[in-house]
DNA sequence: AATGAATGAGGTTTCATTCAT
DNA sequence: AATGAATGAAACCTCATTCAT
């Protein structure tokens, strides 16, 4: 969509990519590491570019954010796909999933501060790569179901906010908080008895 | 202990403690509309006081947070003790205390914040109140487990995981989250079977 | 001549009169420390008062500095006074009376902040007590000159920016400034050859 | 030193240069104005910047004070080793250096705040400008004892000290004091007689 | 296309002074 | 007369964003 309406379609420069590569990793150590206050020229002095050059590919501190929970959630879905191709049975397959996952938000406190903190807006702009994700998801549900080894009323979203619930366990070293446990229970109460 | 050791234990004048009473009540719905990044100047004026008198009160904006946090994990433990007296079935009375700390919270987008979001130290600065919960919490669980109602491997952080990731859940307005039926799901997954 | 347009010439009740004390010596101790910016409220607590109390008997931070170089100003014609009195030679006891000054000035931050930094309207509101030293100064400078011993054009003035350029030096620990040293050529400076 | 080890080695860019000049000027009338009280907000209103500007060059007000002190120092220092390449007598030399470094003092309200009264950090941060300058005093001093015109044990801080103490007196315009005379004497006070 | 200096609204905090208790 | 809570203007400084180079 982005593309379509984008007022230049030409590929970017080698040297554009290349820096558009850079902020994107900065970023995602920077965020990482001092939250969602961190700061743009932080981004950049990382990067190694201008702060100029930030905004020249993303024009706000917001589309920043955005593009990083998009890639997750594009990551995600890419991973979902994965298994839909694999042998195993269905429910195992999915829960595999959501573990992987969770240890790949753990490494990503970026997009566990985007998920389990920042704004609304930052949610909104990446409906779409959610959405995806959602249906990727219902796939991987239904296969389930009719293995029978899934509750049978388990619908997506019910995933998606098991994920987003764990990434706000992830994000507190709360005095005896352990998301590993937390993952399994909820995996457990998906499963059917 | 922190009134034993406080610097200040005389009781406040009755002024102090009007103002006091309002700033936090002012708090709360100016970070219940804004979020964490609301001013203390407004704060101040919905209070009808001048700024300093706000930070006569609390010397730092993330002391203000700290202590909304603070007391609303004490009406956590008020409402938890207050179950520990109630008739009925063990595992209801948990499950419905849980859900009525979930509407509270739904009302109150400063505490959601701080729960699924903010400052590693505004949570250190509540540890006591958050250990007192979740005792109160355990004694629940117990009576439950005697009951057999519960699931047997229960511990009273479950409890705490699931509020928090139900809080995260509930700041995020996704498409197609609805915390209710996370809530009653996880609560579900409480249930011995 | 404040006590003659004074609105009130009781003495002051005892309680008072010894909480005057308190504050201006907690003052005297607290700008020393701290310099002109400190605090009135920290001039309060030590002299442990409430800022109120301050406040009656000086009605601005400015008027408590003023009066601390007023009598500090008066302490110094008390000296003078006394010198005039002492046999010796004329120019011995007026070095020896700015030595000693100087030894009082170094105790006395306060003052030596007020004398080489602080503002215009002290010195204005001092002008007085200021006035009644020069005039004493003077007579000792006669005496000398009637003995020859100091330099004929010699003028109090001279003695009083001498004594203020005295704490400016003070004031700096510059590396290598010796104030006795300074002080002593200035003495030699004034000396009849 | 400082070229070596600092984090800013480019020189600055022609627009970076003009504006920090800018400032610098700016900040030289406005304390002159206003004392050291003055207010960055002014110092960039009146250079034409925004606050962040004057931010950028100098982190801290009193890292532009600082700065402001240096650069007087420096001038200082310039003007010492013209002075040492001047004819005339070697003491005279040196009182009619003294001179108009006291005439550009008394344009400079700046410095003589930061002379006769603000902050020992200021002074600290200048340190090695006072030593070159000292140093050069050092050598003014040596020729005229040389040629015997100077008291035989003056040392640099001598007249380092007279300064400092004649900043003071110009600060004060206390009814009398007349910083011409003071110079006068205190030049008097070096000669050898 | 890239750079980084400049911008300035806006945020937090301080503190001299006032005033209700 | 004393207290100290309240006031709020004003100070300092930050940082997302713009724009000249």
């Amino acid at each position: 969509m982005t593309d379509i309406l984008s007022h230049d379609d030409r590929p970017l420069r080698a040297d554009a990519r290349r820096n558009r590569e850079r902020i994107l990793q900065s970023a995602r150590e920077v965020f990482a590491e001092s939250g969602a206050e961190a700061q743009i020229d932080d981004v950049a002095r990382r990067a190694g570019v201008g702060v100029g050059t930030v905004y020249r590919h993303y024009p706000t501190k917001e589309a920043l954010l955005t593009e990083l929970v998009r890639q997750k959630f594009q990551r995600f879905s890419v991973a979902a796909r994965e298994a839909l191709t694999l042998p195993g049975e269905p429910f195992e397959v999915l829960a595999d999933l959501m573990r992987s996952n969770a240890a790949a938000l753990e490494r990503d406190a970026a997009t566990q501060q985007a998920m389990s903190g920042i704004g609304e807006q930052v949610w909104a702009a990446a409906t779409a790569e959610l959405e995806e994700l959602l249906a990727l998801t219902g796939e991987l549900i239904e296969r389930a179901k009719a293995a029978g080894t899934i509750r049978a009323d388990i619908v997506p979203t019910d995933i998606g906010m098991a994920m987003c619930g764990l990434s706000a366990v992830m994000a507190h070293p709360a005095p005896g908080f352990d998301w590993h446990r937390h993952l399994d229970l909820m995996i457990d109460m998906l499963r059917a008895r």
